[in-house]
DNA sequence: GGCATCCTGACC
DNA sequence: GGTCAGGATGCC
């Protein structure tokens, strides 16, 4: 599943592989995924070079040289690729971007949740962006105005943390692992955590995020980067799909549960209701 | 918050 | 054939 780490690992190499790249043609077998439509979508991008990359949450942002702004969402499955014409097909692939100097950019996607969207005017990039909450990584990121929000929150804090409108980027693998790195129960109410505990689940929100972004991202299910490798980041996973083995701070054996309907791994001992 | 929805593959 | 996997959205 792409989260934060997965998704800057492939902005990164997008930086530095497919700025300059001209769209030559679009080929989709499933339409669906090229948002508002697969003609307007072809109509904004074919002829087009990519300029720029960047990232919020867990969305790609691309401008081209017009202006235009193409948005890229992975998630589930999805797999963002950067091939030459003559590679072997990539299992799943349901659009390509056809580009210049015999290169193709794939998105391959299994269970065809992700997307790709190209968007009228910049007001409409601004709605969409404002609605996230906060980014990991830049200023306001602050146990201050991580404290803040917790405040009030009868929420459990593990689906609050998932939240794209509170803290962008993290989702399911991490929100385990920053919880199980700051010793909190996944069902624990938000505004229970004492001012020691949420200074360590700031830290290690930020500590897992970075650990994830060093090894180039998770690859316990589909996720791989733009060249289609691994990430290396599962071996440094300590509860994340490690239920009944033992947790590594105090051997007791890491259970499973549901909360918030997404599987939830934690240690019953170590990490407190 | 819960639950259904968008989808398909893996597994029992 | 039923369940699970889980990012985001939309309806309650």
């Amino acid at each position: 599943m792409p989260e934060l780490p997965e998704v800057e690992t492939i902005k990164r190499d997008i930086k530095t592989n497919l700025i300059g790249h001209k769209i030559e043609s679009v080929w989709t077998d499933w339409p669906k995924q090229l948002k508002p439509s697969q003609e307007e979508f072809e109509k904004a991008v074919i002829g087009k070079k990519f300029k720029s990359v960047s990232r919020r949450a867990k969305l790609l942002i691309f401008r081209l040289d017009d202006g235009t702004r193409l948005l890229m969402h992975l998630k589930l499955t999805g797999r963002i690729l950067y091939r030459s014409q003559n590679d072997s097909e990539d299992k799943f692939t349901h659009i390509i971007l056809k580009l210049d100097r015999g290169k193709e950019l794939r998105f391959a996607d299994m269970r065809k949740f992700g997307w790709m969207k190209v968007l009228r005017d910049e007001g409409e990039l601004d709605k969409l962006l404002s609605e996230f909450g906060i980014e990991p990584f830049t200023q306001d990121f602050t146990v201050e105005n991580f404290k803040k929000i917790l405040t009030n929150k009868k929420a459990p804090i593990k689906p609050l943390m998932m939240d794209q409108a509170v803290i962008a980027g993290v989702g399911n693998i991490y929100a385990d692992e920053s919880l199980w790195c700051a010793k909190i129960h996944p069902l624990r109410a938000a505004n229970t955590l004492s001012d020691q505990e949420t200074k360590e689940l700031f830290e290690c929100i930020q500590e897992a995020l970075k650990s994830g972004i060093k090894d180039r991202g998770t690859s316990v299910d589909t996720y791989v980067d733009f060249f289609g490798l691994p990430g290396q980041h599962e071996q440094n996973l300590k509860v994340f799909r490690k239920d009944g083995e033992p947790c590594p701070r105090c051997n007791t054996l890491i259970r499973k549960i549901r909360v918030g309907g997404r599987g939830t791994h934690f240690c019953p001992i170590c990490q407190k209701l």
